[in-house]
DNA sequence: CATATCATGATGTTATACAATCTATCAGAG
DNA sequence: CTCTGATAGATTGTATAACATCATGATATG
C-alpha cells in the first residue's frame, strides 16, 4: 500500500511536505486510481480519523482539490469524488488538445537530456503496470508522464492547467471506458518521445494530436448524453435487483 | 467604493453568496485594482477584524486566491499579493497565446448575439474608465473582457485557466507598465468583437495574438532578468539613494 | 560594530461548541 | 401497501480559544 501508491512519497525536495500535502496527496492519488470512484462520499471526520488529523486538515485538502475539479463540494452537503459528465468529458478533451499542443511545442525547445531519460524510464514502469494487469496504476502513470511533458515546457501556469487536466482525464477514463481497455497507448508515448528528443517539432505536435484523439476514441462518449449523470456514477453499484 | 468595484456585487445569480465568497472577491478586485500592490502583506486578523469573520474565513479566502497564482502563502511567513517575477510574467504571457488561441477559436463557433453585445457595452464602460484615467478600473474590466470571451468559448477548464491567467496579467501590468500607458488597447477589442461576430477564425486569432504582443510590447519585461524578485518588487519605493 | 539572546507577534493546527442544514427512519393518512 | 410528512440523528459551516512553532525585531553582550 506504500510503495504502490508512489506518487504520495516520490514528492521529490526534501522532506518538507506538510501533513497537509500529505493528506492532500493521499486521496488525490487513491481517486486516480479508482480506489475512491466517481461519486464518492467524502466524509470529513472519517478522513480525519484515517489520516489522524483534524478536520481543519481534510477540509483545506478537499478544497484544493475541489480548485482541481477533481472533487465537487456541495454546500451544506459535502464533498464527493467528481463525476464528470458527457459534456464536460468533452469539453476536458478539447482543452487538453489546446494545451498538450503548446506544451508539446515548449518542450521540443527546452528538453533536457536528464528529462527525456527520466520519461523514459517512466514509461518503463507504465508498460510493466500495464503488463500486470493493474490498471488504475497504469493510469496514474500514464497522467504522470503527461505531467513530467508539462515540467519540460519550463512554463508553471501551463503545469498547474495540465495537472489539473490530467487528474480529470484519469476520472473520465475511468467513468468511460469501455470494457476490455487495450492501451494501445504503449507505444505511443515512446514514439511521441522520440520526435521530442529529435527535436521535430510538428512530428511531436501530430503524434501528440493523435494520441489524445487516440484516448477519447476509447471511451464512450457518444451514447446516452440524456442520461443524467446518476445513472454513470452508480452503474457499479446497482447491478443487483 | 460599492458600485466601482463592481464585480464583487456583479456576480450574477440570486444572492447565493456566501460570506466567503464575498471576502474573496472584495480582496480580489482590491488586489486587480491595485488598491492591495503586489508584495502587501496579508494579515489574517487584520482582514478578519475588516470584514467581521474569523481567520477561519480569511484563510480559505486566502487558500483560494494562492490556488488562482494571485496569492503567495510563504509557510509560517502569511500570504501577500503575488509579485511576478519578470520570468514568471514572460511564461504567463506565454500560456496567455496559447490559451487565448484556442478561446478564440471556440468563441467564433459558440458565440451567441446576446453575448457578443454584452460585450459590446463592456467595452464600451472600458473606454469610458480609461478616458476617465481610472487606469485600475480600466485594467479589472479589460480582464473581464477576455473573462467573458472565455466564456463563450463554453468551457470550463478553459474559463477557469483564463480567470488565473487574466488575473496574474493584470498584476503583471500593475508591476511593469511603462510610465504613461496610454492603452491603445481601445480599439483593439473592439475589432476583435467584430471578427468574431463575422466568424472570421482566421482574423479573430491572428487580431487576439497581436493584441496580447500588443499588451507584453507595453511592458518593462527586457531589462534585469538577473535581478531578484525583491528588485523588481520594490522598485518603485527605493527610487531614492 | 557584529553577534547572540530573548520577547513579541503571526501563523499552523487542534479541539470544542453550536447553528443551519441535510438524511434517514418511522408513523400515519390515503 | 404505498406515499407523505414529521422527527431525530448526523454532517457541514463557522466561530472561538488555546497552544506549539516559527519569524522578526529589539536588546544585550562580546
Amino acid at each position: 500500500m506504500s510503495e504502490l501508491s508512489s506518487s504520495v512519497e516520490t514528492e521529490g525536495k526534501s522532506g518538507s511536505m506538510a501533513q497537509d500535502d500529505i493528506v492532500y496527496a493521499h486521496i488525490f492519488d487513491a481517486i486516480l486510481e479508482r480506489r475512491l470512484p466517481p461519486g464518492t462520499k467524502l466524509n470529513e471526520e472519517a478522513l480525519g480519523d484515517i489520516f489522524g488529523v483534524s478536520r481543519t486538515i481534510i477540509r483545506r485538502s478537499l478544497l484544493r482539490l475541489s480548485h482541481e475539479q477533481v472533487v465537487v463540494i456541495r454546500p451544506n452537503r459535502g464533498a464527493i469524488v467528481a463525476a464528470p459528465s458527457v459534456e464536460e468529458a468533452k469539453q476536458v478533451f478539447i482543452a487538453r488538445q489546446a494545451l498538450e499542443a503548446a506544451i508539446t511545442e515548449l518542450a521540443v525547445m527546452n528538453a533536457t537530456a536528464k528529462q527525456i531519460s527520466s520519461l523514459r524510464k517512466l514509461i518503463v514502469l507504465e508498460n510493466a503496470a500495464t503488463n500486470q494487469g493493474d490498471l488504475g496504476k497504469a493510469i496514474r502513470l500514464s497522467g504522470e508522464f503527461h505531467l513530467q511533458l508539462a515540467e519540460m515546457s519550463a512554463n508553471v501556469p501551463l503545469l498547474n492547467f495540465q495537472r489539473s487536466l490530467v487528474s480529470l482525464t484519469s476520472l473520465i477514463i475511468a467513468q468511460y471506458e469501455v470494457g476490455n481497455s487495450t492501451p494501445c497507448v504503449l507505444d505511443e508515448h515512446s514514439r511521441l518521445l522520440d520526435a521530442i528528443e529529435a527535436k521535430d517539432v510538428v512530428t511531436a505536435c501530430q503524434l501528440m494530436q493523435e494520441h489524445l484523439k487516440h484516448i477519447e476514441s476509447k471511451l464512450n462518449l457518444d451514447g446516452e448524453t440524456v442520461s443524467s449523470d446518476l445513472h454513470v456514477v452508480f452503474s457499479n453499484v446497482l447491478k443487483k435487483k
